[in-house]
DNA sequence: AGCACGCCGACT
DNA sequence: GTCGGCGTGCTC
């Protein structure tokens, strides 16, 4: 039996009637002082005295989960070096959908000889009960409806419910238990949208891969290429064939958009699975997932975790998204474990990009996974030029942000009653508060981070562990009153500076500050898209996905910014977000204009994304990796090594140096501080190991952590194939 | 992960 | 004298 707990080794348990369970069985075991859900693996070790082992509790009444997804598991388990158990209770997130529904109780005439309740009251039953007004009127009402519950049968009849009750006490009417039939699967399908033969054509080879086993595909196409139309089709054809479909979105704000497109092309509301769905909703569609009767889920990277019964399709959309990166706990990658599930049970996967990720691009390089390529949009406008704008040639005046052209252009897109976005990759009003008598600067406590102003809540906050402090009057170094200066530009400060320029439009800033959760994101693009808006200054928030007319000019405040840092990752990372963040303007009709602020326009990011050249970034991209032995090329894990006392920390970390495992091909570098070298207030020392690309690292880096125990607060983080370096 | 057992400070 | 802090260790 394996539990949902930090254990990797399964226990075991008797049964002892003779229904016996098979494997895959969701049951209930006693575990200690309380009562667990776990689920069959395989038959006992019989290593323990039979006296210690305990008889199971109950039987879950659910199908058992699928092979394919108990393989899952324990593949997944194995790679990120975490006890199976740790996967399972990602499986086994929502243990209220073990029990059946509460049945919904209705009443009725009571059973009997049709010819008795057609002579209609006062039958037999109804002898001795003395029939009222409001009772007849009830009973009519009985007699004339389906079953319903008490309240709604009262309501029909027009009477209390304590009339209805009292039918009951009397035997006169039936409560009876109703349990919900499961929702039918969806029969004919509406016809789809007309497909271009482009569009045709690609849907057609996706379609066909459903039911033919495993197989991934890239899905490439710039942003209005009708990619997503495209993948409907597959999801048709698996609904057709009666099997489950995932779809994977990097982030719920994607949601009602996506959700209401769906909604559009089949007439019915797929499953939404995400972090913050209700506790109703959520036992409910775990149920019917594992059931099989929900045909499609679309959510975040833990729908990758559901009991599909029979799943016969994967889509990962915005497959580069970094968001699809758990990077705590049993850190993996969403969109590569949905190739691994998708293999494990024989079912096509999709990835969907306008920027695929490197990795997947030499995926598809060396023949892995098949690629349909979707033409430049088929709207009537090219994708309008990016211009840059030299922040050497023409510098914003001091302290502010906007460079000449890019003002200009704001002025002339607002004249012309059109919209603006403005992008700036960064939250609060500025990133960095320095004392301008002493030179101190405001940084975190428990983090080696600076503290960001944030101007709405009159606080300075840590991005990274919450902390907040309201914001000073003297600085806390030297005591100096009013000296304290805010350095660099956050969305905040950006504005300010738009209020002071263009006081008459109608601003507004998107964040996760200001966004909190799908309803308020659905009332901003709501609010865009009915021109309720002049200038929207945001985020990464606002990058992806939206058609809105009258949106013509992007501008890129400071293009440099993700540049920094010297991270494996930094150029794609940049390259994906400023091509989408500039992929918003001029989609409809009226053309658009993007203006990219950067300091360094030679840099050949800037002039790649600026040149629209994604082919010829990833190309140079993978000639800089593959000469490093650099992912996806060679491969990379992190160790990172925590704790409260950093002499503990970096004793410790001396013990695994020593024990450091000796494998050809396998360089070990650290342990080094972290990026990030206090978080939380725990100390943090990292190791890297840097493999060939074939190179299976997880057992090599169990084997090496279970040579040095770790005593007190002291914690390993593995995360094979990392993806941020923090 | 829970939840126990197990050893050292401020209280009815 | 106890109540209770959370450190370590076990759960078939």
């Amino acid at each position: 039996m394996l539990l949902p707990l930090p254990l990797d080794q399964p226990y075991d348990y008797r049964v002892d009637d003779d229904a016996g369970v098979i494997v895959g069985q969701i049951v209930q075991v006693p575990l200690g002082p309380r009562v667990v859900a776990g689920v069959v693996w395989g038959a006992g070790a019989a290593a323990l005295g039979e006296e210690r082992i305990k008889p199971i509790v109950r039987r879950i009444d659910l199908p058992p989960l699928a092979a394919p997804l108990r393989r899952f598991v324990d593949w997944l388990a194995a790679h990120t070096v975490q006890p199976r158990g740790a996967v399972l209770r990602m499986v086994l997130s929502t243990p209220a959908a073990f029990d059946a529904p509460a049945p919904r109780f209705v009443v009725a005439l009571p059973d009997g000889p049709p010819d008795a309740r057609l002579a209609g009251p006062p039958d037999a039953r109804l002898a001795g009960i003395r029939l009222t007004a409001a009772r007849a009127k009830v009973l009519a009402a009985a007699g004339a409806g389906p079953p319903r519950a008490i309240s709604d049968l009262a309501a029909a009849a027009g009477v209390t419910p304590s009339v209805v009750r009292s039918l009951i006490a009397a035997g006169a009417l039936q409560l009876r238990a109703e349990h919900p039939a499961p929702p039918p699967w969806p029969g004919a399908l509406p016809a789809g949208p007309i497909l271009s033969a482009e569009q045709a054509a690609a849907a057609w080879r996706l379609a066909a891969g459903v039911g033919g086993g495993f197989a991934a595909t890239l899905l490439d196409g710039v942003p209005g290429s009708g990619k997503t139309e495209v993948y409907f089709e597959a999801i048709a054809a698996a609904i057709r064939r009666h099997v489950q479909t995932l779809v994977l979105l990097p982030e719920i704000a994607l949601g009602a958009q996506w959700l209401a497109r769906f909604a559009g092309r089949f007439g019915f509301a797929p499953a939404s699975w995400h972090s913050e769905l209700s506790g109703a909703v959520r036992r409910e569609t775990w149920r019917q997932v594992a059931e099989g009767t929900v045909p499609v889920v679309v959510g975040a990277r833990s729908a990758l975790f559901l009991p599909y019964r029979r799943l016969g399709l994967i889509v990962v959309d915005e497959e580069h998204d970094g968001s699809f990166k758990q990077d705590d706990g049993v850190a993996y990658h969403g969109r590569d474990m949905a190739v691994v599930r998708a293999r494990l049970e024989a079912a096509p996967i999709v990835l969907v990009s306008a920027t695929p990720a490197l990795e997947t691009m030499i995926n598809v390089e060396e023949g892995r996974y098949a690629e349909v390529r979707l033409p430049a949009r088929f709207a009537a406008t090219p994708p309008p030029p990016i211009e840059i704008v030299d922040l050497r040639a023409t510098p914003p005046m001091r302290g502010e942000w906007l460079a000449p052209p890019l003002r200009e252009a704001i002025t002339a897109a607002l004249a012309d009653g059109e919209q603006a976005l403005l992008f700036l990759n960064r939250r609060g009003y500025a990133p960095l508060t320095l004392c301008r008598a002493c030179g101190h600067r405001l940084r975190c406590p428990n983090c080696t981070a600076w503290l960001v102003e944030h101007r709405l809540t009159r606080q300075l906050a840590c991005h990274h562990c919450g902390h907040r402090i309201p914001i000073p009057s003297a600085c806390p170094a030297c005591g100096a009153e009013d000296k304290l200066a805010a350095c660099g530009p956050g969305v905040e400060r950006l504005a300010e500076e738009v209020a002071g320029l263009w006081p008459d439009a109608r601003v507004v800033q998107a964040t996760s500050d200001t966004l909190t959760g799908p309803a308020a994101a659905a009332a901003l693009i709501e609010r865009i898209a009915e021109h309720d808006l002049d200038i929207v200054i945001g985020t990464q928030l606002v990058a992806k996905g939206h058609h809105f007319p009258m949106l013509t000019l992007v501008g890129i405040v400071d293009a440099d910014l993700g540049l920094g840092g010297g991270e494996l990752r930094a150029a794609e990372r940049t390259f994906q977000l400023l091509t989408q963040v500039a992929g918003r303007a001029g989609r409809a009709l009226r053309p658009g204009r993007v203006l990219l602020q950067t300091a360094e326009p030679d840099h050949p990011v800037i002039t790649a994304i600026a040149g629209r050249d994604r082919d010829g970034f990833l190309a140079a991209e993978a000639a800089d990796r593959r000469r490093a032995g650099m992912p996806p090329f060679g491969r990379l894990a992190a160790l990172i090594l925590s704790g409260r006392d950093e002499a503990a920390v970096d004793a410790a970390a001396a013990a695994l140096a020593r024990a450091s495992p000796i494998v050809p091909g396998v360089r070990i570098l650290g342990p080094a501080p972290a990026p990030l070298a206090i978080l939380r207030g725990r100390h943090r020392r990292r190791f890297l190991i840097k493999a060939p690309r074939r190179a299976v690292l997880a057992p090599v880096i169990r084997d090496w952590l279970r040579a040095v125990p770790l005593t007190g607060d002291l914690r390993v983080q593995v995360d094979v194939d990392p993806q941020n370096f923090l």
